[in-house]
DNA sequence: TATTGTTATACTCTATAACTATA
DNA sequence: TATAGTTATAGAGTATAACAATA
């Protein structure tokens, strides 16, 4: 912080607070990184099959959930299904429309991924007291409610 | 009996804390993502931006703070320096190495780009009163500190 | 010999624009 | 006409392997 004409996190705390927040993404997103390698997926791809586990969504729903375009997610679920992790079904009510679903394999490669950050990110909390992460899930559960749906 | 080859959280408190701290990764990652795209940058490049901001690496060196491979990180110079955003220093002590420093455009931008992150990611803790910031910021630093240095 | 950085190559990710089939 | 999804295209991000220059 020295040197520059810093606007940097100096003196303002609600600067700091963000600024440790983006911190703090950067590490989360290189162990998620790292664990999607492991597995021959882009972190885009295991985000994926983390929302296609308790949603079948259309594709239009899916780029949404993503904040993706549509055609974008045309090439991941491509390489998905191709890789036999999950299927387009056709929609009952729309003939133009595909829901995603995961197959039996994606499924067992999303919880194994559930499982793996588990382990992967635990000593990120080690840390902590039992009382500081209750704390801290319900300081974080506070910040994520005030994103929009996503 | 979780036979039920439960799904998401399930009722493992640590569970849970880590789920809702990917989930607030993705939700600051979108965030840092569209104030990228609104400069013509990707993430990453932001990052460096950032990165750059108080250090003046060698390729390699950079190429650790990133996470990514030397190739990589000679790619992103290669675009940072066409637009004027860094240069290559020759090390005096090494010739076969270059220090990567922000240009006066870089340290603007780099600059800009924390101010408006204050501006698009603020939202995210106007619900938490000024002792839970307090709190929060302690919880992450925390966080931070458990993960290698960067 | 080992290290620094680049080049060559081959993917994946991503967006924009144009297209098709259905609504 | 409008919407769901794909295709075509172009560029950025990323890794691996091979290489040049320097140490």
């Amino acid at each position: 912080m020295p040197g520059t004409a810093d606007q940097t996190a100096s003196h303002d705390p609600d600067r700091e607070l963000l600024d440790t927040l983006v911190q703090t993404t950067f590490v989360v997103m290189g162990i998620l990184n790292r664990l999607s390698a492991r597995h021959d997926l882009s972190l885009t791809q295991l985000r994926m099959l983390g929302i296609l586990r308790d949603r079948e969504p259309k594709m239009a729903e899916l780029a949404d959930h993503l904040g993706l375009e549509r055609s974008t997610v045309t090439g991941l679920v491509d390489r998905a299904a191709q890789r036999g992790l999950l299927q387009r079904q056709p929609s009952p009510d729309d003939l133009r429309a595909a829901h995603v679903t995961l197959t039996e394999q994606g499924r067992t490669l999303a919880a194994r991924g559930a499982n793996e950050m588990a382990d992967d990110a635990g000593f990120l909390i080690d840390a902590l007291t039992t009382s500081q992460r209750t704390q801290l899930l319900q300081l974080l559960r506070r910040v994520c409610a005030a994103a929009p749906p996503g």
